[in-house]
DNA sequence: CGGGAATGAATGAATGTTCATTCATGCCGG
DNA sequence: CCGGCATGAATGAACATTCATTCATTCCCG
């Protein structure tokens, strides 16, 4: 039985050659964006021969999909394993702090990941089984915000993706700014923006009249 | 005098080519990102000559930075003038609701612009001229919070550049799930947010306990 | 020694850029 | 008016460079 472990957990972990491949790729990914970047580049980085790549993966692409897959799929895990198991009678303010946590403690940890997969979210190179992971993670949230919606403790007047896009956004937003104005723009700024980012989703006491909601817009 | 008109306001723009070049350049910008396109598909796409374009730009990087200085001035431009020209005495809802539809109507306009400058925000190819334009916008609206936060409109558990990150991120990511899942979110989508949006930044009336407010940072 | 792993120079396709040539346009001397 | 001429924008094939990928060779370990 494999022992999933560390941060890429994945079948074909246990080589650390082939690891410091994806480490490098990562790297230089985010560096230069996968277009804008060369094989040898990433081969240098790594320690290795630009050809001893080839002997780990197919092509520039194949790699550049395996790491998306796989931090896409650290990020699930996160998300799933720690953030979505709070059973939703708990207080809807603490099973958000969970879900909060589970993300930024992501964001906090594997910042080189999550810029990577903000910064190569839309490219064309993306295989099928990358676009499944993707979806994946956004039906397990949609789940668990629909969820939310019906205890009535998130709000309703917002449809579900809606919220997921606020609440992701809001978190690639900080970290973009996190990542450019660092000194202004500290680490606890993800802990403390969780109260803002609630008061978006949660099921508020407006004190603000709600107009009627058939004219909205 | 000369007469800035239309979107892309430009000294330049009178040439209907150069603008035809432009044009084409964002679009394949936008599809296959700068490194991931070359110079023949937007010379195609512009109906002209690949020659043609080094006629009016010195290389593929120029045009790249040209483009983003004109867009994120276009949308500097929209956010000062129609955003916060507001007096602060005004409704704080009212300023924010005239700050957010600057903002929105600039994603629902130019959804290519918005889609390029948030795919080449990070680039090494940007030159200064194009960073300065950034951080224009940034200052432009850091002393905006920041007279909102003073005011008591805006929440001050939060430092201004956080707010403006949470917001223009919530933004992004609303304008993400719009191309990605347009069926599910449309473009009412933008308006109807703003409630949550301004939820988040808002100086609420929290019903959680409030913690002293002296050791905020 | 033998066999698989690693190497990095070689390969050929693709890319950004150039430039000799074409061609529509406006000018002018008759 | 007209016919030839000068102008310079437009063209796209050609050029030099860069890149992903390959493979003959070397290296290393059992």
């Amino acid at each position: 039985m494999p022992e999933p472990r560390s941060a890429a957990t994945n079948a074909a972990t246990e080589d650390p050659k082939r690891q410091k491949i994806l480490d490098a790729a990562l790297a230089v990914f985010c560096e230069r964006t996968f277009a804008g970047c060369n094989v040898p580049s990433i081969a240098e980085r790594a320690g290795v021969a630009t050809g001893t790549i080839y002997r780990y993966f197919p092509s520039k692409e194949a790699l550049l999909n395996e790491l998306y897959r796989t931090w896409k799929g650290e990020l699930r895990r996160r998300l799933v394993d720690d953030g979505l198991r709070l059973d939703p009678g708990d207080d809807a303010r603490a099973v958000f702090d969970h879900w909060w946590t589970a993300l930024t403690g992501f964001v906090c940890d594997e910042p080189q990941a999550f810029e990577f997969l903000e910064l190569h979210h839309h490219e064309p190179y993306l295989d099928d089984d990358s676009h499944g992971e993707a979806l994946a993670i956004d039906a397990a949230a949609l789940a668990f915000v629909e969820a939310g919606q019906q205890v009535g403790a998130l709000r309703a007047d917002q449809a579900p993706a809606v919220l997921i896009a606020l609440v992701y956004g809001a978190l690639a937003g900080l970290f973009r700014a996190h990542r450019l104005y660092g000194e202004l723009v500290g680490t606890d700024a993800y802990d403390q923006a969780a109260d803002a980012v609630w008061d978006m989703v949660r099921n508020g006491t407006t004190p603000d009249p709600t107009p009627d909601p058939k004219d909205e817009r």
